[in-house]
DNA sequence: AATTTTATTTAGATTTGTCTAAATGAAAGA
DNA sequence: TCTTTCATTTAGACAAATCTAAATAAAATT
């Protein structure tokens, strides 16, 4: 069926796929070697090599898309990458802010079967520790509906179902203030001096959090 | 600590380590080029880096063994690829014969922390579904006083406890005949004609196994 | 429209891991 | 000892993935 990609191959489509999500298509050679972290020469290089595969459409200067086969590959790496979080967090206990680097190794595995069972081991969860969807082995992704934080109305009582930003520091900042996912709350006030949140929690523990943090919070209304 | 290695440097460590335990050391390049099914130009080229880095000692012409950096780090892999296997086939209820070839991709996922915390969700297992020693985080091994099949002296009671050829031919026969690890047994005759072996089974059940198959299978008199 | 800035491509080099073919060394047999 | 055989090394090449520096194209600004 699908030859064997090289971890590097993978990695671009996978790259590509995020920066789409974000900023629609087409994308720029310059857009992906900022989010890969490498220079402009290797990503044209690359994208060439791709396209000769049939896994991007692309014209010099215009910008790259993903064809359906490459599509495909990009949603599968994301489902594997999304269980094996799952996995790390559920099973082995690790924190949300330590799987990350951990799961974009374990994403390159090679084996469906082993995909799919681990997919069975963890009782088909539809979302991962960050509250992202995960893709189903046909790769149907399931979009929740959900807002950020910041564009909740206030007294409107929503739970946290995710995150915008995947880093550790805002990762453990969540944990400490105990924002986790499943959390119950509202928002009592918004402050118009820096649009910082006033809110409250399911305990009755008041929070105040800044603009910033409602942007990379998604809820969904209750 | 220890410096990254690529998976080919890994490889070519874990072959080393495999080869100086079944023939002694030092190990000749061109049993490394058999084990590795690849060429002796590519093995003198691998094993001057490895050299430089410390992993081996080499003198031309004379044959390689492995220093105590590499000979760690080889323990270090066969940890990693047993600890694998046991999961696979504990909780992902692949069948041992199966587990093999994923275990080689697994075992190169570089994270200590990942693979003590897998070892403690096995619960510390200390051998793996073929019955191989799982080497503890310190990298020792606990080697179990065991013997082949095919030196068993007649009516001494035994349990079989591991093999010694782990293709897939031979773990399905064992798997069709009943032989499994933990099977107890005892030889009722040993017949001189073609040195094949009458067995009893704890259960009553009497098989009749070839010489071969006495010379790869491990039990533990009881 | 001319100029400056930014993005992209090309050219040439490097590293890693591999290969084949040829040269050399060591061991064994005649 | 001479010769044959087998193991090992060297030499030269290749593909993948990267880099830097220079050239070119496109977009934005003056």
């Amino acid at each position: 069926m699908s030859a064997l990609l090289s971890q590097a191959e993978e990695n671009y489509l996978k790259a590509i796929y995020k920066i789409s999500l974000q900023d629609g298509t087409p994308v720029s050679n310059n857009a992906i070697s900022v989010e890969m972290s490498t220079s402009a020469a290797s990503v044209t290089d690359m994208i060439n090599r791709l396209s000769q595969k049939d896994l991007v459409h692309y014209q010099k200067r215009k910008g790259v898309s993903l064809t359906t086969k490459g599509m495909a590959t990009a949603i599968h790496l994301v489902r594997k990458h999304r269980l094996w979080e799952t996995f790390l967090v559920e099973k082995l206990n690790f924190t949300w802010d330590e799987v990350h680097d951990l799961a974009e190794q374990l994403e390159h595995i090679q084996s469906r079967e082993l995909i799919n069972r681990l997919e069975e081991f963890l009782d088909f969860p539809k979302y991962d520790p960050h509250g992202d969807p995960i893709p189903d082995r046909n790769g149907e992704i399931t979009e929740r509906q959900q807002v950020l934080l910041s564009q909740l109305p206030v007294a409107q009582k929503a739970v946290v179902v995710g995150v915008n930003d995947h880093s550790s520091p805002f990762l453990q900042y969540l944990e400490r203030t105990g924002l986790l996912l499943g959390a119950e709350l509202t928002i009592n006030e918004r402050l118009a001096y820096d649009n910082s949140l006033q809110l409250e929690l399911q305990s009755g523990e008041k929070l105040l959090v800044s603009q910033k943090v409602g942007q990379h919070l998604f809820v969904q209304r209750k």
